[in-house]
DNA sequence: TTCAAGATGTTGGAATTCCAACATCGTTGT
DNA sequence: ACAACGATGTTGGAATTCCAACATCTTGAA
């Protein structure tokens, strides 16, 4: 454990808990590490999740499988990264799947210990802020592409994503963190079809684009032009 | 404030918290009871959030701008449920507006208060404990959302979403809570389409219907015929 | 029981998207 | 400068979805 200490310290979920703190309050966590090779299954669906998983080093690929067997990508999860912390919290079964693409580190540790009645540390609070900020996040992140996603056509996929990266960056005019291949997946959508609609929103008018970076245009302005 | 201290303790939220400590705790969040009338718009996209709503009585609209002004419906929020929490707890700016559609009444209350390192009661505690268990549950529903429209073609999303409720039911033969209007919102797809793709999948042997009980066949047992 | 309204299934043409194939553009390494 | 490769844009036919219109089935009220 102590090898790690520094990495732990550096993560988000630790970050501003006292260094002294820290290994107490992982002992206290019941934490414990793990170590996984590529291609090695980390966390199989259908368990009842107690801990809570924080990457600390490499890459995990979540995924479940349908009723007919069939394999679906979810996330893929890097350094840094939770896992399983909404079944910790609700304590209920998790039905992703959860395999190691590299040679990986997961520190392990029950949250729920943190929320015990009788233990009220300082750092226990301080960590309990920042997990649930984490959840915030995610929560809002997942908010995010739920909007883009819940339209109906590649058009209002691609406006609704275009729309909040300009109020994101406070900018009609900005970059996005995708090339195309990467913003079709995001959307769902198929690459080459989703080129020809920006390049039909960008002959409508809608906006000019070049590469990841893109200028929204008001249909007032379009007008004049 | 006392008219629905009732009400309050028989929420998801605060249902944990002894009946007696409730007053003090409810004045330790600095909350505050607020009352909309139909129409009236209760929260505005652009402000810093800093107090999370817990919805006591009535319906809220919660919808988004996009940059082109047009009006986008992101969810319909009822009596029990919570808004902006994510705001609050991460202390950013909300995109989203919410307007009240029937007379409602909203408690608001800081639930950073509770965070606060100097006091650690048990109802604090307990609170905690329930708000970050609504956060999670969150998560997991939109994780399932996300997941059935995280696909390219309506077949795809059906059979997602299928599969979940049979997981869910922990059978091959349940009902699910929608009728087709709503189980084509909920995909965002078109319900005439959604229809014809059903009856495909019945054909196909994926699948029996009728209204909104559902049996799912396997592979295997569909050659058995 | 009958009727009306709502829910569901079906159909055909228009529009969109997928998909594969290929052209063009940009970047990188030599 | 040039070649090679990856990223992006374009195109055409196949497949899917949208959309409107209508038929049929269910449910609840009279």
């Amino acid at each position: 454990m102590t090898d790690y200490l520094k990495t732990i310290h550096k993560s988000k979920l630790f970050r501003k808990v006292p260094e002294t703190d820290l290994e107490p309050l992982l002992e206290q966590l019941d934490s414990q590490l793990k170590f996984y090779r590529a291609g090695q299954v980390a966390v199989t669906a259908g368990r009842r999740v107690r801990r809570v998983g924080l990457i600390l080093e490499g890459t995990l690929n979540m995924y479940e499988y349908d009723f007919w067997g069939r394999e679906h990508h979810i996330d893929t999860l890097k350094s840094g990264m939770l896992l399983l912390e909404n079944n910790a919290v609700s304590g209920t079964v998790t039905i992703h799947n959860y395999t190691a693409v590299e040679s990986s580190v997961i520190l392990w540790f029950n949250i729920r210990e943190i929320l015990r009645l009788d233990e009220t540390h300082t750092s226990n609070t301080i960590l309990i802020q920042s997990f649930m900020k984490e959840l915030a996040r995610k929560n809002l992140q997942l908010y995010t592409r739920l909007s883009d996603l819940d339209r109906m056509s590649t058009k209002e996929k691609l406006l609704s994503f275009l729309s909040k990266e300009a109020l994101r960056h406070n900018s009609d005019e900005f970059d996005i963190p995708f090339d195309r291949k990467q913003l079709a997946d995001y959307l769902s959508v198929e690459r080459s079809a989703m080129s020809a609609e920006l390049s039909a929103l960008a002959r409508a008018g809608y906006l000019e684009t070049r590469r990841n970076h893109f200028k929204l245009l008001k249909p007032s302005l379009r007008t004049e032009d």
